[in-house]
RNA sequence: CUCUCGGUAGCUCAGCUGGAUAGAGCAUCUGCCUUCUAAGCAGAGGGUCGCAGGUUCGAAUCCUGCCCGGGAGGCCA
């Protein structure tokens, strides 16, 4: 309807004024008395021809056609349009809503998108900020995928470095505890209890090959750097060590996230992109693009690309003094490999502390003459979490974070996803524990299924007594026997499809929660208000098309959610 | 200092590609269960949209300046 309404407009607007606009709106107005859909075409108009909106708008009213969907069209305000359908054009919509699959809400396009999310490190366990963005990926790869889009979910694992040295360090020497041996264990290790399981996990694997047999001359020092150097000299295989650390740490982490219904599909490794094939590897050549650019120098033994000629503050070191290529080289050279898998669109998806990330970035790809457009950076702000209405989340200094595992174990993986996605992700989010543990109105997740499962409940109650809804009859019936806030419904079931383009533009899930609750909320006035076994057949067939319209929206928006739909609570 | 996100009801937040009378939830107050789930519903009160200018038919929304708060600014990742 919304479409054709535009058609027209377009076409009248044409023929009175020869002109072509296309940034008016078609939109449900907030109050009823301003009919089904509204357009502020006159408006954009009258700013255009610099005539006053109501004559324009009279002018187009008068150019409408007779439609037999159409009831009234009023002119109101200062120059607003507005439609106002009969009853059974309100009502039409939901048959083929009901017949379909979503194949509706698909658009044209198709493309092929990567989605790059969650790639914490594997040098410990993921904690709740990373829970915000792996239930934002996940969310958002599932909602465009529903509109067509072919999404990759991707992991980028950082499995070499420093801070990998450092795991292994960590692991090693708690290791040694485990043969009774004690050595000194530096601040500057990783001092999480997930170390002593690992290391546990680790003797289980190698027995007592890296068990040490005799003290580390280094270990006074507390210098990292040369109880590592130390450690490398004396053990020859420790790199099997280290390997076996990422991979054990690797697989904790996923199985909290499958745990938290993420599921990526491609896991791309920091090393393997140090590996060659055919020569050299795909950091060399980004490398070396990079050089015949001539976008790097050379400064105090040290490579550094040109960032600032690209708008980023200050030039970057790529590889370091001790050669040893920085993080950033590495992103640089997962980037592109990311374009070289030919998407339309990348996807990163950030933590806040990364933000000062991103022009350095999009510079490099500027200067590997990749278009740094196709690539939109997405920044997770902070989650801080609420018991009791204090604060206790973590303070990165003291390496206090609160474990995504512990909040699940805690809240339950399905108020938890929701309480992440029903906030705006650019935007610092207040997590209140005691609000996603409750189990009443007050929780919103709650509530929205609670919808879900009272229809549910009703669709039992109709087979208990051995009734059969017949669809037909019902939408024959709709649009006679509804009322005032049956349509009210209808309008927002419509919307669902407004909302998941929405969403899809704006790369945001936030506007579909809310959409949820609101929708939730209209059915819980409904089933107030309402007794829906009715004897009366014509009533009780049309009502439970409706009722059967609201539970399969439910159903597909927490789908996205990915948050169930429980049959009874 | 630079960058960045924010400041909307007592609280937590939507709305921001300019539109009609400012939107939810919580909290507060008043009602509603012998009917298919009261984990629910109905109603009421509650606002200088941080401040000051500007742009125009129209500004919470766009521009400028200022005030206040969060975050980020390594040859760590």
């Amino acid at each position: 309807m919304k479409s054709e309404i535009r058609e027209i407009l377009n076409a009248s607007v044409k023929k009175l004024y020869s002109e072509e606009i296309n940034d008016f709106d078609i939109t449900r107005p907030k109050f009823k008395s301003h009919g089904n859909w509204s357009s502020n075409i006159a408006l954009i108009l009258g700013k255009e021809l610099k005539d006053q909106p109501r004559k324009i708008a009279k002018n187009i009213v008068n150019e409408f056609p007779k439609k037999n969907w159409l009831s009234k069209i009023d002119i109101a305000g200062p120059g607003f349009i507005n439609f106002f359908l009969t009853q059974e054009a309100q009502t039409e919509f939901l048959k083929s809503f009901l017949s379909d699959d979503f194949s509706f809400i698909e658009t044209k396009e198709n493309r092929k998108i990567l989605i790059e999310y969650v790639s914490s490190n594997p040098t410990g366990p993921i904690h709740v900020g990373h829970g915000r963005g792996a239930a934002y990926g996940s969310a958002l790869a599932k909602l465009l995928r529903l509109t067509g889009d072919k999404v990759v979910e991707e992991y980028y694992v950082n499995d070499r470095g420093l801070q990998t040295d450092v795991l292994a360090l960590s692991v090693f020497l708690r290791y040694q505890e485990l043969f009774d041996l004690r050595i000194l264990f530096p601040s500057d290790c990783y001092q999480g209890d997930y170390i002593k399981k690992c290391a546990k996990s680790a003797k289980k694997y190698f027995g007592d090959k890296f068990m040490l047999k005799k003290d580390l001359k280094s270990q006074q020092s507390s210098d990292i750097s040369l109880i590592l150097e130390e450690i490398y000299k004396i053990t020859p295989d420790f790199k099997e060590l280290t390997d076996f650390c990422i991979s054990y740490q690797m697989e904790e982490i996923k199985s909290i996230l499958l745990k938290f219904k993420v599921e990526h599909e491609s896991w791309v490794s920091e090393k393997s992109l140090y590996k060659s094939s055919k020569g050299s590897s795909l950091f060399e050549t980004t490398l070396s693009e990079l050089k015949k650019n001539n976008y790097t120098y050379l400064e105090n033994d040290a490579l550094w690309f040109k960032s600032s000629e690209f708008g980023d503050e200050k030039d970057r070191v790529l590889i370091r003094n001790n050669q040893d290529p920085t993080y950033f080289a590495s992103d640089v050279a997962y980037h592109k490999f990311k374009f070289d898998r030919d998407f339309d669109q990348l996807i990163n998806i950030w933590g806040a502390d990364h933000h000062g990330y991103i022009a350095r970035l999009e510079g490099a790809l500027d200067a590997l003459n990749l278009n740094p457009k196709k690539l939109e950076t997405l920044i997770i702000q902070f989650v801080s979490l609420i018991k009791s209405g204090e604060n206790i989340s973590m303070s990165t200094r003291k390496g206090e974070f609160i474990s995504l595992e512990e909040l699940i174990k805690e809240v339950g993986v399905e108020a938890a996803r929701f309480f992440f996605l029903a906030r705006k992700s650019d935007q610092s989010l207040e997590f209140d524990i005691d609000l996603a543990k409750r189990e009443d109105k007050n929780n919103p997740v709650y509530y929205i299924q609670y919808a879900h499962a009272r229809i549910s409940s009703l669709q039992k109650e109709l087979l208990k007594r051995k009734l059969i809804i017949d669809n037909e009859n019902g939408f024959k019936k709709l649009s006679k026997v509804l009322t005032d806030l049956e349509f009210e419904i209808i309008n927002e079931i419509e919307q669902f499809q407004d909302v998941i383009q929405q969403c899809k533009k704006d790369l945001e899930i936030h506007p579909l929660c809310f959409y949820l609750r609101d929708l939730a909320s209209k059915f819980h006035s409904y089933y107030n208000a309402n007794k829906f076994i009715e004897d009366e057949k014509d009533l009780r067939d049309a009502k439970f098309i409706l009722v059967a319209a609201i539970k399969k929206v439910l159903i597909q928006g927490l789908d996205i959610l990915s948050i169930n739909a429980p049959e009874k609570m």
